[in-house]
RNA sequence: CGGAGCUUAGUUCAGUUGGCUAGAAUGCGCGCUUUGGGAGCGCGAGGUCGCCAGUUCGAGUCUGGCAGCUCCGACCA
């Protein structure tokens, strides 16, 4: 390509953002914002797009078959799975009257293809003998996220691969889910950030015992922290990190318990600048619920309770955050107020390990405007036989099993699989015929990749001062050539024989035939645009009967022989 | 959904206590000059000051509403 016909030319003057993705690629001229969290990609970003996808592709290709899901689905698909009222999904209508005349139904813009693909398969695979069967696809989805950010990294729409697996019993399921998990590390290895990805357990959802597993990438700009064990050299996402609150000094000797009258003060923050006492003495009450039972759910005020823990704990997957009439009901007191002292028999209290410790703590009186300050165990309630970890990590936490702190990451999530067992088949009533006549529930695995996030994550983590810095199987050229001087010049005349040669030999090559552009301006486009190999040819080259070759990772450059070029291994 | 900031030329931004024909840089077009780190000179085109309403003799500037964008937080099977 030549460069002056190149549409979507760098601007220098483009905005900076807050992360190097946005910036760059603004910059660059690989993307273009449509709206918040939407881009298109221009003709230099579509190339690096389409060169992971490939990659992705034949890895894919390797362990199923593609095909193309639709974008646009029938409302009834989202009610069989109960989330046809979900937060992120967008729905479309005819636009007006004569439209909807026409066809008044409303339809769901996908933003993942479970509630697609089961039904199709189920309509295909009846029998035992069809499985396994996976399939995947590469698609727009459209999430309408509440906070899109981040340049590409969190969009409402946004290019993702998503893989589906079927089987017929867990333990095929699982043997997949290896090998899927092996493709998607020879994926992010050949994408050239395998280094700095890791594996992450993270929350499987309510519906399985087993981790799901996140490829998480080291990067500063990623929404995710994640912990490390090294001692079992395993990650954790935040949400699923054992956690033990680093030791506090409490009292040794018990204070007279007193309750305090502190009108509207309901937060922990107000609460401790009322009381004038450390956090890490106050405890905060939850009222949760489930369809047989209520449970007191108690933190210590500089924790937040970790749903996705108290479900494991108490093996209830409908927990939810009891509404305000129940919190009354149980505990005498509106919201704010609740504690663990002094509550009905049928509640079941549930502590947090860096509860057990505790000494003179404030703990809510189950009265409204009042809070009771040191409270302690034995004295003034029963200490539980169990302690529980029910609460987020946090940074500073501990490994319970070592003792020692976690090395905290920062991370990009840039692909995800889930075994997802029965919940999709279950939803959709998807049994297949076993061998000897019976009909059992199939299977099912998820696996993303999310494509355009990648082209972020790789421009996040691979660029310095000067602009992006592609690695060689990404980059939308393999070669930058500049020519400096005129048309009429020997230089000019050189470089478009060199220009045809690379490219009859099968070279992405962008070359810079720019007459009015400096040659500062040419070097400062071409570091921007972050092509491995830059090639220049000019009047003091030619003298040399050479080019100069400069990688783009190297501060130094070389002069190679302009017969010898042709034979370089870009 | 809560909080903060922003919205003026293609782009990035100035624009004071309300005041004459709304500015710069860059980009764009033409001409000349120039070619190893974002060159120079000259001429030129380019604006519904986000939208709606209000205050005022007069609004880019003040007030209210709405929309959009960015960031922080909440959220993210």
């Amino acid at each position: 390509m030549k460069y002056s016909q190149l549409f979507g030319k760098p601007k220098k003057d483009a905005k900076a953002y807050d992360t190097k993705n946005a910036t760059y690629l603004i910059k660059g001229g690989f993307v273009d914002q449509t709206m918040s969290g939407v881009y298109k990609y221009l003709p230099l970003g579509l190339k690096v797009l389409n060169k992971i996808e490939q990659i992705v592709r034949q890895e894919m290709d390797k362990i199923s078959q593609e095909m193309l899901l639709s974008a646009l689905s029938p409302r009834e698909l989202w009610e069989t799975t109960n989330r046809a009222e979900i937060d992120v999904l967008f729905k479309v209508r005819g636009a007006n009257e004569a439209s909807r005349m026409q066809n008044d139904s409303t339809y769901i813009l996908n933003p993942t293809h479970e509630d697609n693909i089961t039904p199709l398969v189920q309509r295909f695979a009846k029998s035992y003998k069809e499985f396994p069967i996976a399939l995947y696809q590469i698609q727009n989805k459209f999430r309408n996220e509440a906070r899109a950010k981040s340049g590409v990294l969190r969009g409402r729409e946004f290019r993702m691969k998503d893989l589906y697996s079927f089987h017929t019993n867990l333990e095929d399921l699982m043997d997949y889910y290896e090998i899927a998990k092996q493709a998607y590390v020879r994926v992010f290895e050949r994408l050239g950030i395998g280094d700095s990805t890791v594996i992450a357990l993270a929350s499987g959802g309510d519906f399985t015992e087993n981790y799901s597993h996140e490829f998480q990438t080291f990067c500063d700009a990623g929404e995710d922290t994640i912990f490390f064990d090294e001692t079992e050299n395993i990650w954790y996402n935040r949400e699923v990190t054992p956690a033990k609150a680093p030791a506090y000094k409490y009292d040794t000797e018990m204070k007279p318990r007193k309750d305090v009258f502190g009108e509207n003060i309901v937060s922990v923050e107000k609460l401790v600048e009322f009381l004038k006492i450390p956090i890490e003495t106050t405890i905060k009450t939850l009222i949760y619920t489930s369809k047989d039972q209520i449970y007191a759910v108690a933190v210590r005020g500089d924790y937040e309770v970790d749903e996705g823990k108290l479900k494991k704990v108490t093996g209830k997957k409908d927990l939810q955050l009891a509404d305000a009439k129940t919190i009354k009901q149980i505990t005498g007191a509106e919201v704010g107020y609740a504690g663990i002292l002094d509550l009905p028999e049928s509640v079941e209290v549930i502590c947090d390990e860096a509860l057990s410790d505790m000494v003179n703590f404030e703990v809510g009186a189950n009265k409204t405007n009042y809070h009771t300050v040191n409270a302690n165990w034995g004295r003034d309630i029963t200490k539980p036989s169990q302690f529980f970890d029910i609460k987020v990590a946090k940074d500073t936490d501990l490994n319970p099993k070592t003792g020692k702190p976690y090395q905290i990451k920062k991370a990009a999530e840039v692909g995800n699989i889930f075994p997802l067992e029965t919940k999709f088949s279950k939803a959709f009533n998807f049994k297949y015929v076993t061998d000897n006549g019976k009909e059992e529930f199939v299977y099912m695995g998820s696996y993303g990749i999310g494509t355009t996030r990648l082209v972020g994550v790789i421009a996040e983590i691979m660029s310095d001062d000067k602009g992006l810095v592609w690695p060689k199987q990404v980059a939308p050229y393999q070669v930058h050539l500049i020519s400096l001087g005129k048309k009429s010049e020997e230089s000019y005349l050189k470089a478009e024989e060199l220009y045809q040669n690379l490219k009859s030999k099968g070279i992405d090559i962008l070359w810079d035939d720019r007459e009015d552009a400096s040659a500062g301006e040419k070097f400062a486009d071409a570091d921007l645009i972050g092509v491995p190999t830059r090639l220049v040819l000019s009047k003091k080259t030619l003298a040399e009967q050479s080019i100069e070759l400069k990688l783009r990772t190297d501060n130094d450059s070389k002069m190679v022989k302009l017969d010898q070029i042709l034979e370089f291994d870009f």
